[in-house]
Order: C-alpha cells, then sequence, then structure tokens
DNA sequence: TCTATTTGATAATTCATAGTTATTAATTAA
DNA sequence: TTAATTAATAACTATGAATTATCAAATAGA
C-alpha cells in the first residue's frame, strides 16, 4: 500500500463517476470489472476519504465524489489541451523568433519575411530589433536573438550564413552637385571627393567595399565622416559635408534633399546575409529559414 | 508502445526540468538514472515531441519543453489542492481558501474579511501568508494561492483585479523632526531630506507614486534607503536615517519612535487591490469575493 | 417462498512493464 | 594521455495491473 495516485485512477473514476455503474464502466474504459474495482478502491484508500456509496444495487456518488468529479474532468481537459499545444509548439506552428537586422534590410527582406511569417503561421509572435552586425552574432551567439540579417562575408565557428539579397551600390550626392546621371562614367570622377562612409566597427564589410570600389576606379578615398545610421548619412550629405556610397535599397524612405546615382556597372555587390546559430533548436527558427528559399 | 502518459512521466519530467541533470533528478525521485532515461523518453515518443536537448554533458529544455514545464508546475499543484479539498469536504468542511497579501493589508481589510468569513461560513479553512506583490501573482497564475492582496494598477491576462480600499499616503518622520503638524504646508518643505521606500521590487506602483508625490512637489527625491518591511522603515526612521512616505494603514500596530503627517490635500492614493485567477475553480473563493462586496 | 438474474467484491493467477544492475560510448578536465 | 562524469543501452527482476473464476448480496418474477 505504498503506491501512487497516477491519471489511470482519475480516469477510471471519471468513467464510473459517469456511468454510475462498475461493469458498464469497465467495459467502455474496456478492462474488466474486477480490474476496475480494485482501482477505484486503491484511489479511495490514496485519498483517504470515500467516494462512492454502493450499496449492492447501486452506485452514487459523495459530497466528495462530486467535487473530485468535477476537478478530474478540469484536469483531464487541461492535459488535453496542453498536449495539443505542445505538439504545435513542437512543429513550430506556435511560438516566438527573435530578429535581427541591419537598417537596410527593413526596406526589403525583413518586411516580406514578416508578411510571410503571417500568413503561413499566425500563431506566431516576432520581436524585432535594429542592431550592428557586431552585436546580432553577439545576441545570437548568446541565445538573445534567433535570426540576424547582417552584412558579413564570414562568420565565427558555430553560425550559419546565407545570401538572401544582393544589391548595387548608389553614389549619394547633393542634389545640386555638379554631377549629372547621364555624364557619370566612372567612379574616378569622384577622386576629389570627400566621402562619408559607415563606420568600419558598423559593417566592416560594407566599409571595405566602399574602399575597392574607390581603388578600382584608381583612387584612394579621402574619409571625413563616419556615421552608424543611414539618416545621418543622408544629412551629412546634403549639408555637402561630402559623398557616400550605400546599398541602392536604402533610398527608399527617406526625404532628404539628394539624389542617387546607382552605379549599375560596378561588380561589387552589398550583399545582406541571413545569421543564425547552428544548433539553435527554436522550431520556428527552421520555418523562417524554410520560408526564406522557397 | 501502446501505453499511456501517468502522473509519473510528468512528476519525473519535472524533476529533470528543474535539475537539468538525468542523474540528480532520479537521486531526488529515489529511482535509479537509467529508469528515469526510459521514462521520459517514453513521455516524448508519446508526446511525439522532444522536451529535452541532450548532447552528452549539458541537459536543456526544448521550447516545447519549456512550455510543457509550466503547466506541469500549474497541474501539479492544482491536484495537491484538490485532495487538500478533498479530505476537508470528506470531513464535513466546506473547504479552504489560500489568501496572499503586502502587510500594509494586514491593517484593515484582510482581517475584516477573515472575520466575515469566519461568521458566514464556520467551516472554512483559511491559509494565510505574507507576499510581495511579484510573488503573489506568481503564485496565483500556478494555483498555489486563490487570494491576493496587491497594490498593482494592471494584471496580467487571465487575472481579475478589484480595488478594495483606497488611503492616503503619510509622512513618517522621527519624533523630533522640526517640521509639526501643524505647520506643515507642502511636500516641496522636504526636498533636501533622504528618503527610505519600499524596494520598487516589492511594488513598482508605491514606488511611482512616491516618486510622483515628490516630483508634483517640485523636487526629485533622494533615495537613501530601501526595504520590503514597514518595521524596518520605521525603525530607520527612528534612527534619523530618512524619511518615509507609507500608506497611512500602516501606522496602526507599531510602537515607534515616530511621528505621522497624513497628506490629506495629496491626490495620489494608496490603492489595495483584490486579485484572482479568472477560472480558478476554489467554490469558496466566489464567496470571499461575495462577502468584500457587501 | 423459491429461483433466476444482476450487482460489486474477493481470490488466485498471469503477464506487462517500471525499475534494477551492469555496461558502454561520448564528453570534459587534468 | 588518463581519469572522471555524463546519458543511453541491454539484460534482468519483481511489482502490481488486469485477468478469470467465483462469491455473497440484492432485486424481480413466478
Amino acid at each position: 500500500m505504498n503506491y501512487q495516485i497516477e491519471l489511470r485512477h482519475y480516469i477510471y473514476f471519471l468513467a464510473v463517476a459517469e456511468e454510475l455503474h462498475f461493469r458498464k464502466a469497465a467495459e467502455k474504459l474496456f478492462i474488466s470489472q474486477p480490474g476496475l474495482s480494485t482501482q477505484i478502491k486503491q484511489l479511495e484508500n490514496l485519498l483517504k476519504t470515500p467516494l462512492f456509496l454502493r450499496n449492492k444495487k447501486k452506485v452514487q456518488l459523495t459530497p466528495a465524489g462530486v467535487y473530485l468529479k468535477g476537478e478530474v474532468e478540469f484536469i483531464l481537459n487541461h492535459l488535453n489541451q496542453t498536449q495539443k499545444q505542445l505538439k504545435l509548439i513542437g512543429k513550430g506552428h506556435l511560438g516566438e523568433v527573435r530578429i535581427g537586422f541591419l537598417g537596410s534590410a527593413m526596406q526589403n527582406v525583413v518586411p516580406n519575411l514578416l508578411l510571410d511569417l503571417k500568413r503561413e503561421f499566425p500563431q506566431v509572435h516576432t520581436s524585432l530589433e535594429e542592431l550592428s552586425n557586431r552585436a546580432q552574432l553577439h545576441a545570437i551567439q548568446h541565445d538573445l536573438l534567433d535570426l540576424g540579417f547582417v552584412r558579413l562575408s564570414r562568420v565565427p565557428k558555430g553560425l550559419h550564413i546565407k545570401p538572401v539579397y544582393e544589391d548595387t551600390f548608389s553614389l549619394v550626392l547633393p542634389e545640386d552637385h555638379p554631377l549629372e546621371e547621364h555624364r557619370f562614367k566612372s567612379i574616378s570622377q569622384l577622386a576629389q571627393e570627400d566621402f562619408i562612409l559607415f563606420s568600419k566597427d558598423y559593417s566592416p564589410l560594407y566599409y571595405n567595399t566602399v574602399i575597392s570600389i574607390c581603388e578600382d576606379g584608381g583612387f584612394r578615398p579621402k574619409v571625413s565622416h563616419k556615421s552608424v545610421h543611414a539618416q545621418t548619412i543622408f544629412k551629412l550629405v546634403e549639408n555637402k559635408l561630402g559623398i557616400a556610397i550605400v546599398p541602392t535599397a536604402l533610398q527608399i524612405g527617406f526625404q532628404m534633399k539628394v539624389k542617387f546615382i546607382e552605379l549599375k556597372k560596378i561588380e561589387q555587390r552589398a550583399t545582406l546575409s541571413m545569421i543564425w546559430k547552428e544548433d539553435n533548436r527554436n522550431p520556428v527558427l527552421q520555418n523562417c529559414i524554410k520560408l526564406l528559399f522557397d
């Protein structure tokens, strides 16, 4: 007499409480009547409370039995519901992804992903945070983030990286700059200008790419300012403190007195990549990755 | 592979989820480690969802596991409470309510409720526990508590909140403090004093209210100490380590060398609210709620 | 009153499986 | 490299759930 109450006891109890008849309840449970009788008696012993009054020809619930019936119904329901939810979570149809991104990813890739997610898995929550490349790396490695959108060519061990979007670069010039789009031939025309760039720290890949675009044009750019915000860079250009080269996607969504000249012929591209941790087991993440490659 | 999930599985799961270590969990359960391993694996098969990530030296919960842990905590607590209630009913008592409260509720609201309960339902048992706002929220959500008395303005989904008592605030000053009640005009007279407050963690609403009382008086209070016990706060004031602002009800029942000045003109009030879970099934709880609103 | 029938409980038995011990493979730390 | 520690696997043991067979008590019909 040293055992434990199990769900079996409650399930059997509920059957008897519903049928008020041991043989019928046993049939419904596909077990024999004596087995049921002993299990119910066991339950009563374990709870130290009689649940049924049986006077040989009539079975009825005690007040304690009535109370327990209600509770058992509730608990078994709750357990069922829990199991259903659990399966959804396991399949990634229910849950949360935490996404980090560079400002320039917000023009295009991230909003599309969010729309697709909403459509396919309406039960999935997303949390979004604009972060630098470096901050995203750190957050992903420390499990503060599931998915990042960065401009990097390589990534530390343990992380995956996959390019998702390639963009040309565009020149950013003050509106009244003498150089017009139809007269633009080569980057070398800008050898004497001051350049404003995203800081090397914010995105080393971007930084080096811009430098190499200029070097391919035969000069080393004079860098006058560095910034981490597109807004700031455009403002500086507007005020004629220099010119800039940025991923083309960035020009959407800003109202500034600047003009853009897309560098179509230049082979360097701004590559936006998706990064995540190899052993991240968030099932929602797997669905995000699938969504982005179908 | 045709068996059923039993409570045993959930109890074992919870132990592993808490320890994140199979051997230690097995010890706590007084069973062998291999037995535990097979039961957990069985549970995962039955639920068709992995609950743990085990890479031989580290055990951690999957998102599904995290969810299940919360649910299992709730269900096991609920079952425990049901068994307790059942025994009381079996003995002819009506049941039990478990009440949590902030210290300041003990001066007034809670004792009255207890007296009313005793008069109307002498068969009902009560268990009382002094807890912080946060601890009460947690306990109510996990069915460790039926009713809480807190100072909060809002409450998570699934819980009900109802204000039960509004109190003015009072200044607490050392007995020989130069400021006398009849010469008190405005809180701004105290701009230079050090303040002792209940810690923000204990009751964020209280904390912010006191800060805003001072800011309405035109200054930002210097906070020198924080505490979670009225006793301690009064002792600190007595020893001239600062002054305090507390709900007026608190002054009853302490013998200290401090004086109180009620802030009658100040619009902020200390609101004590009652909270409970929407789907709490304790029948006695409904009676408590009725008692407090008649 | 005497059967016949139906109820839940008891007794003896069987058998499924929870839990055991012994061992292994993988990982980390020294 | 070795030593120590982890969780998983394999073979087994023994607990106790469930079975069959039976009983005693209650009801209903003749």
